[in-house]
RNA sequence: GGGCGGUUAGCUCAGUUGGUUAGAGCGUCUGAUUUACAUUCAGAAGGUCGGGGGUUCGAGUCCUCCACCGCCCACCA
């Protein structure tokens, strides 16, 4: 056998193949108004990443649409890239340089997006040669980063667009604060900790009451004794509870639920801060917790975000009280006492003089979750500070009617309520961050116009020591939007104009790629033909930061659906259920299972752990079936192109020959198992094309590897041997099926298990030393034509005949196996018996099959032909009564064997008895149900009474 | 608090529109090697389909309640 060894090694293949694929350009595709198109766009991975199991599903599926797709002869398009995602980069390159005992603002923005830059092109490119060892057929000619030219015109292009359509605005809003860093940080970076602390009672004196006239006043009232606001109609006091005493410096309301009976009088009232006796107003909304503490909440809404909702909402005052370093502020607001004091410090000097002016009700211990600093721990300061927005309302509609109106389809389809709940909820999108790595906003403040008034200052350095009260949504003249820097400013004429510092979100540049990739906003001639892109695969936790937002930029800018369908795969999982992660160590690295069992394996076992949309449970053993299949294939070909090196061989696809030269498929001379493969064949280029189709990879996976390894190798190859042996008309006759149907599993199954398929492939062409190859056929099944199914090689009959010669086979080994036959001595006589001409027919012509497939020699008899032997065994299956002869193997096992038989077959009986007799069911169930059970109580009646002679006829000796 | 998913053999999971003896792979046990493949082959054992109730002639499948596991979103004053 040339060239192939007798195990499958995937390291002598794999990185040859691949060179080989992207030589010969079988990744690229240009536009061609001649073919219709088949796109898809990567999810960029980011240029941090190292590859991980759920990079290596994503990209495994996507691969096998595309390499289906490109199969079936659509001009398939993968468009490949990375993101620059942001913060993680930057945090990257600043650990770098901390090594180097250096912190960014040492080399200076420039610098050090420099440095940045240098990074990326040194590391930035690794993922991508790892999407490549998962073989992934992306058009890498056609790479995009989300910060190369095009795309960060396609940034700023619509930025500009949603600006002057008035959907970006500048305002307020709650950030994650280091004051240690002296830096914002996402959600992420801020991670919530379990934290021990202590919840303090602060009584607020209630105006218009005698115990609101004044510090000191409140010492008069006994609140130690009851719980004034619960049990007094005219309370003196409402205690709220806090965990961050220093914050009501800020406050500037109290709020109650609004149908707190316990302070429904209160609202519209005032009462007074005490220590500084600002005047706060009692309010009411619904998103306060009855049962939380008293029921009443401070609210300090430059200090927390649900503060900051109700601060808002109800129109109130916004009061920073802390400096960017965590001291508090210098300004009018915060009493002498405190100013310049630390956060903590503040806290406990207030919690003394609060309890000596009796304003403290309890203190509890209290655990919480407290954001912490990713870097250094700090407790992180929710504060107020200004950022860019965009108006998420008025994108969501677009959005949600396509989703609605079928236009978008998810699948699986229960994300879909997902998606729509969200959009009907959509918050406005806070794009700006205040780090250096990302997408310059496009705005540009005069130093003139904003001196003294707070505005060009932001990002960094910024030093809100006023209490600045947002405004969202006011157009700001001071603001100059456009593409390039401006000369002068517009209104002054002043050339000192200073770019905003802050970048954009990530993702404000990852909702433009499914047309930013194809050359948006140039008028790319690309984007007319690939866009709107076909399929969408993807994870569930980027529906909302992703999907969701490319939808909406897709009809902003092109007003047309980035992609048609949107597949959300599960998350890859370890076997307990956990997810994978590094601080778990409970990772499993494709690159190993890669190095360990193949790059096939992998693909193979992650696709057949994929039922749709569920979760995903990786242990390193199944990984080993994947290799085991691929190894199975790999020894099957050789067995095969055992057959055809006398070049003998003229099977060649479909779509070379021309019907009327090869030797017809279809013919009466036909084996029934030849039959039967080639009918297989055809029902499983129907399931697999079907389940590919809809997503199904599983099912797809399921069908091949049971009708390559159970079909083809156990029953189909083993009978092959035998026609093979036979004539040579027969033998010409099977070694053109076998490499007929073995050739058409290997394309079916490429998308799937892309490097053996095309290694064997090219092996199958060049078996008999190139005499298979025709001159125009293609080299790489990468790019042959996907089997279609040929209607006329369904075959019902042979397949029902096939079943029953299976089922005969096995009651024969079965029957051996339990009596212990050794394996080297035939079994003496096997009678087949049965009263259907047919079945006896094709059993007798397969005698020879028998006697091989259960090492057995076999007679076919009619049921008058046969008298009851005594020490014989019997099988029943279906119509064939299976006799064996026992000779000495006969012992107390066959009899009670035929017992339990008996037994079973009575119950049986009883049971489809009792269901005929039923009224209910004779009237009620399908005609064609109840003449099943008809059928089916008739042959039992029968087997059972053969049976039961059988018995009898044993017992009686 | 709101939403979603899951519960089927020892383990991991399939199970189409309800149809009558519930499947596979792995694992376990028994047997097989002058073999395409031991990364193999043949055979066996193993399940009251999480629990209760309901609809139906008929429920793993549909409805309802409950339990447990997991995920997402919000909140944690």
């Amino acid at each position: 056998m040339p060239g192939l060894s007798p195990q499958y090694n995937p390291k002598d293949v794999e990185e040859r193949l691949y060179r080989q694929w992207e030589t010969a350009g079988y990744f690229h595709a240009d536009a061609d108004s001649s073919r219709a198109p088949y796109t898809i766009v990567i999810p960029p991975p980011n240029v941090t990443g190292i590859l991980h199991m759920g990079h290596a599903l994503n990209n495994t599926i996507q691969d096998i649409l595309i390499r289906c797709k490109r199969m079936q002869g659509f001009n398939a398009l993968w468009i490949p890239g990375t993101d620059h995602a942001g913060i993680a980069t930057q945090n990257v390159v600043e650990k770098m340089l901390a090594s180097e005992g250096k912190r960014r603002q040492d080399l200076g923005r420039e610098a050090f997006v420099q440095r940045v830059w240098q990074w990326k092109e040194q590391y930035g490119n690794t993922i991508i040669y790892q999407l490549k060892r998962l073989g992934s057929s992306c058009d890498w000619r056609r790479s995009r980063f989300t910060m190369d030219e095009g795309l960060s015109d396609a940034v700023t292009e619509i930025f500009i667009e949603l600006y002057n359509q008035g959907l970006i605005y500048r305002g307020s809003y709650i950030i994650n604060w280091c004051p240690r860093c002296q830096t914002a940080l996402s959600d992420e970076e801020a991670p919530r900790q379990e934290t021990q602390g202590k919840l303090y009672s602060i009584k607020y004196p209630l105006m218009g009451h005698e115990g609101a006239r004044g510090k000191g006043q409140g010492a008069r009232v006994d609140w130690k004794s009851r719980a004034p606001c619960l049990l007094s109609p005219v309370p003196a006091f409402i205690e709220v509870a806090t965990t961050r005493p220093e914050t009501m410096l800020g406050d500037t309301a109290i709020a109650v639920h609004p149908k707190d009976k316990r302070y429904k009088a209160l609202v519209g009232r005032f009462a007074l801060l005490p220590l500084v006796n600002r005047k706060l107003p009692i309010i009411a909304d619904e998103r306060i917790d009855r049962s939380f503490g008293t029921g009443a909440v401070k609210v300090t809404p430059a200090h927390d975000p649900l503060d900051f909702q109700l601060g808002m909402k109800h129109d109130l005052k916004f009061i920073d009280v802390m400096t960017d370093d965590g001291h508090m502020a210098g300004h009018d607001e915060v009493p002498a006492a405190y100013r310049g004091l630390d956060r903590f410090e503040c806290r406990s000097k207030l919690v003394v003089d609060l309890e000596r002016e009796r304003f403290l009700g309890k203190i509890e211990e209290y655990t919480h979750n407290v954001g912490h600093c990713y870097r250094c721990q700090t407790v992180i300061e929710p504060r107020l500070s200004p950022q860019w927005f965009v108006k998420m309302k008025p994108l969501a509609e677009p959005a949600i009617r396509a989703v609605k109106e079928g236009k978008i389809r998810f699948s699986p389809k229960r994300w879909t309520k997902v998606y729509l709940n969200w959009m009907e909820n959509i918050q406005d999108w806070c794009i700006s961050r205040q780090i250096w790595w990302g997408h310059r906003l496009p705005v540009w403040y005069c130093k003139n116009c904003t001196q003294g008034q707070g505005v060009g200052d932001e990002g960094q350095g910024k030093s809100t020591s006023h209490a600045p009260r947002p405004a969202p949504r006011s157009p700001d003249s001071r603001v100059i939007v456009t593409r390039q820097k401006p000369e002068r400013c517009p209104s002054c004429g002043g050339s000192q104009l200073v770019q905003d510092e802050d970048v954009l979100d990530t993702w404000f540049s990852s909702w433009l790629w499914p047309f930013s990739t194809l050359g948006w906003p140039k008028k790319a001639p690309d984007l007319g033909y690939f866009y709107p892109t076909n399929t969408l695969v993807t994870a569930q936790e980027i529906i909302f930061f992703w999907v969701a937002r490319m939808i909406m930029a897709g009809y902003f800018c092109m007003g047309k659906p980035p992609f048609t369908r949107v597949y959300i795969h599960g998350t890859v999982r370890d076997i307990t259920g956990k997810k994978m992660s590094k601080s778990l160590g409970n990772i499993i690295d494709p690159l190993e299972i890669i190095d360990k069992y193949g790059t096939d394996a992998l693909r193979y076992t992650l696709v057949t752990a994929t039922a749709i949309g569920q979760d995903i449970f990786l242990s390193e053993e199944r990984f080993v079936a994947g290799r085991n299949f691929a190894n199975k294939l790999w020894n099957a070909t050789r067995f095969v192109l055992a057959q055809v090196t006398d070049g003998q061989c003229s099977v060649v696809s479909e779509k070379e020959r021309p019907s009327t030269s090869h030797r017809s498929l279809v013919t009466d001379r036909r084996s029934v198992p030849d039959r039967w493969i080639l009918s297989r064949l055809q029902r499983t280029i129907q399931r697999v094309t079907a389940s590919l189709d809809e997503c199904l990879f599983n099912d797809a996976a399921n069908a091949l590897y049971d009708f390559l390894w159970h079909d083809v190798c156990d029953w189909y190859l083993e009978i092959a041997k035998v026609q093979l042996a036979q004539t040579a008309d027969s033998r010409q006759q099977t070694a053109d099926l076998l490499v007929y149907v073995l050739e058409a599993s290997l394309r079916l199954l490429h998308p799937i298990m892309p490097f053996v398929t095309e290694e064997l492939w090219q092996h199958l062409w060049d078996g008999g030393q190139g005499r298979n190859v025709p001159a125009h056929s293609p080299h790489s099944i990468m790019v042959a034509e996907w089997p279609k199914v040929n209607r006329k090689l369904i075959d019902e009959e042979a397949e029902a005949l096939f079943e029953q010669f299976k089922a005969v086979v096995g009651a024969i080994r079965n029957t051996r196996a339990e009596l212990n036959v050794p394996n080297d001595r035939k079994t003496p006589v096997v009678l087949l018996i049965s009263k259907n001409p047919s079945i006896r027919c094709f059993l007798d012509k397969h005698k020879a099959l028998l006697q091989t497939l259960a090492v057995s020699t076999a007679a076919v008899l009619k049921p008058e032909e046969f008298k009851i032997q005594k020490d014989a065994i019997v099988a029943i299956v279906s119509n064939v009564e299976v006799v064996i002869p026992l000779g000495g193997f006969m012992d107390d096992k066959a009899r009670q064997r035929l017992q339990q038989r008996v037994e079973e077959l009575t119950k049986h009986l009883a049971q489809t008895d009792a269901r005929l007799q039923d009224p209910q069911f004779t009237d009620k169930a399908p005609a064609d149900i109840v003449e099943q059970n008809k059928q089916r109580r008739q042959e039992l009646q029968e087997t059972l009474t053969r049976f039961s002679n059988y018995l009898a006829a044993l017992q009686s000796t």
